[in-house]
DNA sequence: GGGGGCACTATCCCTTAGAATAGACACCAT
DNA sequence: ATGGTGTCTATTCTAAGGGATAGTGCCCCC
């Protein structure tokens, strides 16, 4: 069990922004004691795994030539034989970063993470952990600052988290202390911002954002 | 930065549960590299976290004399001046553990990790690290076998994914080429079975037990 | 200081949803 | 073979949803 240090373990980065490779190669190398090998394609990572095989962790860009999203990570998988695959990526979201966990895979580093984090990230998925940063699969859970939520006025806002619980026009202007025609109004401007044309889809809608 | 291996990283341990609290900080001693101190209560840990201050980690078991479960762990962060508090459990759930991690806990550990996890987990979160076991998060976030879905028959669950769709009756019966009034039938029966009072209701229920 | 936007109220009119009920057919198991 | 279950069809009736349109008061910004 070679887990004290860092030292031995290689890691392969693949990456085809020129600069993030780099600078990710010399702060594992420098500060975390690791050997690492570098590419730029999705294919030369493939083409490296089958060359030599002792890699302790691969990160696949997840948006790079060759490398078609969580498709990419599972034939990467499959084809280094369930050896420890994680995702670095820049752009993807939350919902991404789940799928390729669910899927196995060692973890999944934000390109905002710090240097230090991500060392230290590097170092715990070699060892066999699974890594993700909590504050980023957080943040787009709850998301107090909803797009859906701006678009709206606070009524509306109102009048949609009564849809959301399956209540009537009606009911939801007794609970407002309004008429029920000024909730049919909201219900209305409601549905063409958020772009719904029924209450079912207008609390679907709410529900997907993370609302209420 | 002492990151390098764990070397001088000193860890509190409190735990009521002696054999744990023993095997615990033999391992982390012994393959680790930590310095441990054990203590039995939460107020014992406190006076510890008093008296030296310099503990990389505090490891606060969430059912013990003195701790009362998310505020013991309040208490220990502010007393430690946002000094790193984990929380170890073996009964805690999800949401206790985001509770504790949404609060800034350095992170949870169940104690159905296992040893090697654990060690590493202790020594990620010595480094300024948030960790939980992204596989206890997701347990019971998907929740793949639903009750729900085996209450109802086939014909319903394909009415309930229309519900979901927010789309009326008319389309349902259209995609799935039967009458309207049969439709009708099947979404009044669903809604004795799920408990819902009108499409909406029924659509939010299938989303909250994670359907289609 | 006068638009312009927003929240609210309101009415008309049509469509859709939902409850109640009832009958027919197929399948499976006791 | 009989009864239960699931599926489909159907009719009638009432309640609710949803579109269109119109008017009032408020506040903010130019």
């Amino acid at each position: 069990m070679r887990n004290m240090a860092s030292g031995g373990m290689r890691v392969l980065i693949a990456d085809d922004h020129d600069l993030l490779r780099d600078t990710l190669q010399a702060f594992l190398n420098a500060e975390g004691g690791f050997e690492t090998v570098t590419v730029a394609s999705f294919d030369e990572a493939v083409e490296r795994v089958e060359r030599d095989a002792d890699y302790d962790l691969v990160l696949l860009d997840y948006s790079m030539p060759g490398m078609s999203g969580i498709e990419g990570l599972q034939r990467m998988m499959e084809q280094t034989g369930h050896k420890r695959v994680a995702i670095i990526s820049g752009t993807a979201s939350r919902e991404i970063a789940e799928e390729a966990l669910a899927l196995g895979a060692a973890g999944f580093l934000p390109k905002t993470l710090s240097a230090k984090s991500l060392i230290n990230a590097v170092r715990f998925m070699a060892m066999g952990e699974q890594y993700a940063p909590l504050e980023f699969m957080r943040a787009a859970a709850d998301d107090a600052s909803n797009p859906l939520a701006d678009k709206l006025s606070h009524r509306e806002l109102q009048v949609l988290e009564g849809l959301t619980q399956g209540k009537s026009n009606k009911e939801i202007a007794r609970d407002l202390d309004i008429r029920e025609p000024t909730v049919k109004l909201h219900v209305k401007t409601l549905y063409r911002k958020i772009n719904a044309s029924n209450r079912t889809q207008a609390a679907m809608i709410a529900k997907e954002a993370g609302l209420f």
